[in-house]
DNA sequence: TGCAGCATGTAACCTGTTACATGATTAG
DNA sequence: CTAATCATGTAACAGGTTACATGCTGCA
């Protein structure tokens, strides 16, 4: 049993991807290096360890292709216990404390979503990143009128308003996919 | 001499506060705990290693008051290295690498600017985020239109976009205080 | 009296970073 | 032939997290 979610980012995009295809430690790192999910390290310090952590949990498995060569390529796929843990980690439920801290993994989580998990599921997780976003938005909204335009520095009120103008996008962007995912029959 | 710069956000996050007005490590954490500044741990465990850190380096200074009791409150003020050492971390140069893996750290550096750099730097680092932002979002869209509506999935489709639309968002957000900022004669 | 909040700290642990190291294969 | 790229890994280090620990002060 142990733990029933994936602890880190890294490992938990590593499982994403190995969800959708098996792939090499190489390979990964070059997704990470190469397209939008180049906010990972992409660095073999954090791949390779990774994987192994990951295999002594027994979430992901590596076969050997071309045992012949000194270095042989290793494939790894997820294990069926790597898939439960995988949608577990994704379907966990979103807190206040998500929105604040761990954007950035909600939305990861979100992307690894379609063909793991049901669509209703999928649209309470939207739903609740949806709310606490906006909870957030509305109590940062009204830091930024008490902070008035007097006393403050010009930089501090900016860069809070970049904050607000942030957390705002992505409310309205969950809205917006939200509807779109309802009006839709399956993921 | 050293280092001539900050490493961690958190260590920034420091020097920029007590750069406002001198603390003791417990208000930090206060601040931290409660402001917009919240993205930050506000962990004992991570405040008071950083603030001995800091103090190790010369850059902060803590003095004790009420030498009286057994648990003494310290406040720490920068010392003139410190200022320094901060106003240099401010007015690094802004690459391409910080707008993709350092964000949030180039806003809180914004944040701190008034006062500590001048107009004109500030300006040019307002418009080095603008630009880096802009270069990188037009690959993001560029990604977004080659993954076409076709073989990829709903949810990795849609997180991708809130991620265009971030740096959107950022973009614009950066032009906008430029302009602000041009139009004001100080800082 | 007891509990919440003030105030400071330590220690184990986890994970990512940087830098280094090895060797095979392929393209110019 | 040699440089880049494929491919895998290790080791030292840094910094943050969680949990624990201490003791004071004010208030109900």
């Amino acid at each position: 049993m142990t733990s029933r979610h994936v602890e880190s980012d890294l490992s938990l995009a590593i499982l994403g991807l190995l969800a959708v295809a098996p792939m090499s430690g190489y390979s990964l790192r070059k997704v990470f290096l190469t397209t939008a999910l180049k906010a990972f390290s992409g660095s073999p310090g954090a791949i390779y360890p990774a994987l192994r952590r990951l295999e002594s949990e027994g979430l992901v498995e590596g076969t050997v292709e071309q045992k012949d060569t000194l270095r042989p390529r290793k494939v790894f796929g997820l294990t069926r216990r790597g898939r439960e843990v995988l949608a577990d980690s994704l379907s966990r439920p979103v807190g206040r404390k998500d929105v604040i801290w761990g954007m950035d993994r909600l939305l990861l989580r979100f992307s690894f979503m379609s063909g793991l998990l049901s669509r209703e599921r999928t649209l309470e997780f939207l739903n609740a990143l949806a709310s606490h976003t906006e909870d957030y938005l509305k109590e940062l909204e009204a830091e930024y009128k008490t902070m008035g335009s007097g006393r403050s520095s010009f930089t501090g009120r900016a860069a809070l308003e970049q904050g607000v103008e942030s957390y705002r996008t992505t409310a309205r962007w969950a809205r917006k996919t939200l509807d779109a995912l309802k009006k839709r029959a399956s993921l």
